[in-house]
DNA sequence: CTCCGATTTGACCAAATAGTCAAGATTTTC
DNA sequence: GAAAATCTTGACTATTTGGTCAAATCGGAG
């Protein structure tokens, strides 16, 4: 599966060097800017600027704002949900989950501004992703819901639902993304401190993964 | 304390029986549109229609924009805070706190449209409330975390940090506000039914008061 | 080098939108 | 019930912004 949003381009154009370049700078402005102002509050000025550019330009690789917008939010949807995809069946549910939590959590922390692009999105209603979610991010999580199901049934994690576990699991970890203006306004300098990832991962794994030890 | 933010009014002016008619509603359809288009993305016009009223009327009442933006965040600052203010030293920690996420999650059902407006303002780097996050938020977190650290060093509760419990409290509890679209997108119709909230509410005093519950 | 398609941009347009203002309507006050 | 104060709005302005376009420039294939 390589497309998820219809971006509205000709599939197989193939792009000159300049193209892939200009592209991709555009991309990586676009969420910057998209992921702290939304859609609306953005310019195609601002990103025309970040990306080292005229906006008559940028309109040349993408011809709407809108377009930009989906571009960038595919370019990311399928990272973002990489790490749920990985949780194992076979594995151990404590040490799935485990890792399943700490790489949201660094993943949350070394690309924040994804996560508040798609924080962004969410809150407006979802009208540019809306369908996706409805359809393959609804299949995916009921699947691992599933999985989940199973390791509750075994005994092998205390009784907990599924669905409501793995949404715990996407609040917690992208909190530190996407409300990292207020979490620095509480701890202050203390973010910046070297072990201070850690700590946050350690205590957000403490309390969810005792949460759902088998007792 | 009664004043969290400079909203740039007179302090004392008294107010006239339509004032305070048209103020509250003019705050109540603010709130439902910054809430979702958050403040670049909303227009004084859209306002003003929600509420009932010409553009020209809305602004004689908040002179700009800013303003009305403002209000609707200081409207709503000290319900926000309140129940952690309630967090009580004296009671039973697992107790205390199976009441402050209940709280939180009947607070956060019943006005999602708040929580999306601090979730967007705080998203966009809480250029309005900042301050205030930085100063009495700070505080307040600072004063309660003290709070769960006594119960912590007595044994009352598993050996977490007390800060970023109340961060996991936040994010789990406000996230079934701000992320509605995407909550009903994955479970679509179940969402409406009777038992939902109750359910939504049981699975994450679970995991947390289980994640904290000393062992 | 030379040509042709790809790239770039200054100048521009149309629509949206924050905010103003003066005049008219309504409510309050005495 | 009349004067004063408050409230309301149509019409307007200035600015921002998404998007267009023709002309200029650049880059690579032959």
């Amino acid at each position: 599966m390589d497309v998820y949003l219809d971006t509205g381009e000709e599939p197989d154009k193939p792009r000159t060097r300049i193209q892939e370049i200009n592209r991709s700078a555009i991309l990586v402005a676009a969420l910057d800017v998209f992921s702290i102002h939304g859609f609306r509050g953005s310019t195609v000025d601002q990103i025309a600027q970040r990306a080292g550019m005229s906006k008559p330009n940028l309109l040349y690789y993408f011809r709407r704002k809108q377009d930009i917008y989906r571009a960038v939010l595919e370019s990311i949807l399928a990272d973002w949900l990489a790490p749920l995809e990985a949780l194992d069946a076979e594995g151990d549910p404590i040490e799935e989950l485990r890792r399943y939590i700490s790489l949201k959590m660094r993943m949350s922390a070394d690309n924040t501004a994804a996560s508040r692009l798609f924080a962004n999105e969410v809150l407006a209603g979802a009208p540019v992703i809306g369908e996706f979610l409805a359809t393959h991010l609804k299949e995916l999580v009921l699947r691992k819901a599933a999985v989940i199901g199973h390791w509750v049934q075994s005994g092998r994690l205390a009784p907990i639902d599924p669905v409501h576990l793995i949404f715990t699991i996407w609040a917690t970890t992208q909190h530190y993304a996407d409300f990292d203006a207020q979490i620095r306004a509480v701890l202050g300098q203390q973010i910046d401190r070297p072990g201070y990832r850690e700590q946050a991962a350690q205590a957000v794994l403490s309390i969810i993964l005792n949460g759902i030890r088998p007792r």
